[in-house]
RNA sequence: GGCGACGUGGUGAAGUGGCUCAACACGGAGGUCUGCAAAACCUCUACUCACCGGUUCGAAUCCGGUCGUCGCCUCCA
């Protein structure tokens, strides 16, 4: 049982084998943070958590970095339009963006390195690749990595350096380029904008240069995974292997691996064509976070994926399929002796769900064999033909297994004591047969987030997710 | 123009040569259960995988062509 994934550079589907056997690490191209991220930029991050938590569903250790880009040209753009200081804003927009990831259950990464806090590595790999005649400097001290010197250009990417189309958008500061191709590096000094006193001369960094610097800082000159979305794949990537093989002379990354763009409308969702949705307007205007954490990952992430009202109100129904099947699991008592099919049916389970993802993280399968667990489940449950143990059994595996979706609700806490009063209430009126008064609290108990039903074997609750 | 991905039912989507040639979810129809409701379960909902041609004993799955959609070609997750 080995562990394969589609590495963009191969074009082909590898086996994971960690450079340090057991331990992998992966490197994640995260936010820019000069504004609230939208849910397609999430599609990308979200990936990448699924990966890392199956990595650690499967035993292996797991060194998950993802960058933090602060100072860029929308972000000195931004700052300047709200007059507030570069750092402040990057400080604002990282805020909200750890929120919207703790909202859609994005796990923390271990390291969330930001630029401007990595200008001393920046530097230092700068210096070696101007030592080594990779890199240039031009008049007004910027400095540019110099793409022929580089044949693999383009390998990444599939393009043919020589057939780029080039120099329609050439800006201003990049004037005094040997060959428009070649990317900044070092931006020179600006009047009106930030700039750091470094052995360079003064200055700020260019953009692809930060996540080598900082993937390299993090997680050696050398590592196993690195993530993003398909629109990375070029430049940013390219550049990326460019200038880390450039400096160190050995193989920056072993697997690529891009998810494909989240659309809208069928257009991809961006927000320079205003295209986007942003997630925390979503969770304002009452869509559930699960129901989006579930969108965004139930799709296997190559495929190309359009984000709509009627996809979230599939992803909602289907996970209160989920969540009402694990209810039950979990109220079922029965004196009845222990199913000796269980364990068969948990072991199948589990097989098909690993096989799944083992499959390039094939989410859409691996839910499958969820979905069947709950079928199965619930006709026994019906038939209540299982133990008590063999429910807990059951009910452990979703649970365990969802421990890689991040799909279910949280451990259901205690319910509070008034509205625990009015099950109660519940409970004896119906004994007495007072529908009426059973059916306005269960009336009552729904408009403060608690579903009621009634089964043979009395009420079972669950709250909605409007209640949370 | 160059490069790449993709086209499976009402919808999303799995499946890449034969083991149920079509999973799973949503939606729809009927039924069972039930004080009612909800949930759940059962049955039905693609003789067919964009189209055409080819390879093969056999293809949704391989090859060629056509049509269509989307993306990248230095803002971009």
């Amino acid at each position: 049982m080995t562990i394969r994934l589609h590495d963009t550079l191969s074009g082909e589907l590898q086996p994971l084998e960690p450079l340090e056997p057991g331990h992998v690490r992966i490197y994640s191209c995260g936010p820019t943070v000069y504004g609230p991220a939208h849910v397609g930029n999430f599609r990308s991050f979200l990936f990448a958590d699924l990966l890392v938590r199956y990595l650690r569903y499967r035993g292996l250790r797991v060194t998950w970095v993802m960058n933090i880009t602060d100072i860029d040209d929308k972000i000195i753009r931004g700052a300047r339009a709200d007059r507030a200081s570069i750092e402040g804003l990057a400080n604002r927009w990282i805020e909200r963006f750890l929120a919207d990831a703790s909202a859609l259950r994005m796990t923390s990464p271990d390291v969330l390195p930001r630029a401007t806090r990595h200008i001393n590595e920046i530097v230092l790999l700068i210096e070696v690749l101007l030592a080594k005649g990779h890199a240039y400097r031009v008049e007004d001290g910027s400095i540019f990595f110099r793409i022929s010197s580089w044949p693999e250009y383009g390998r990444l990417a599939r393009l043919d350096p020589e057939n780029l189309r080039v120099g329609e958008r050439v800006e201003a500061d990049e004037y005094g380029k040997d060959d428009v191709r070649d990317f900044a590096l070092w931006k020179g000094p600006k009047a009106d904008e930030p700039s750091w006193t470094t052995s360079l001369g003064p200055g700020r960094p260019g953009w692809h240069i930060e996540c080598s610097a900082m993937s390299m800082r993090h997680l050696g000159e050398s590592f196993d995974i690195h993530t993003g979305g398909v629109d990375l794949v070029f430049p940013h990537h390219e550049d990326e292997i460019a200038q880390s093989e450039a400096a160190t002379g050995t193989r920056f990354v072993r697997t690529w691996l891009h998810c494909a763009h989240l659309r809208m409308g069928g257009e991809k969702m961006a927000k320079s064509t205003g295209n986007f949705a942003r997630v925390a307007d979503l969770l304002g205007a009452g869509v559930p976070a699960r129901a989006i954490r579930y969108v965004l990952l139930a799709v296997h992430y190559r495929q190309g994926l359009d984000y709509s009202e009627a996809t979230v109100e599939a992803a909602t129904a289907a996970l209160d399929r989920l969540d009402t099947a694990v209810a039950a699991l979990d109220a079922y008592e029965s004196d009845h002796g222990d199913d000796a099919t269980v364990g068969g049916l948990l072991d199948g389970t589990r097989a098909a769900f690993e096989t799944a993802l083992d499959d390039d993280l094939n989410v859409s399968a691996g839910l499958a064999a969820i979905f069947d667990v709950v079928r199965e489940a619930n006709r026994r449950l019906a038939a209540r033909s299982i133990s008590t143990g063999d429910a807990a059994r059951i009910a452990a595996l979703i649970r365990d297994l969802d421990g890689v979706l991040g799909i279910l609700p949280d451990a259901a806490e205690a319910l509070e004591p008034d509205l625990a009063a009015l099950i109660e209430q519940r409970r004896t009126a119906r004994a007495n047969r007072e529908w009426a008064r059973s059916d306005e609290l269960r009336d009552e108990l729904a408009g403060r987030g608690i579903t009621v039903e009634d089964t043979r074997d009395g009420q079972r609750w669950r709250r909605t997710e409007a209640g949370r």
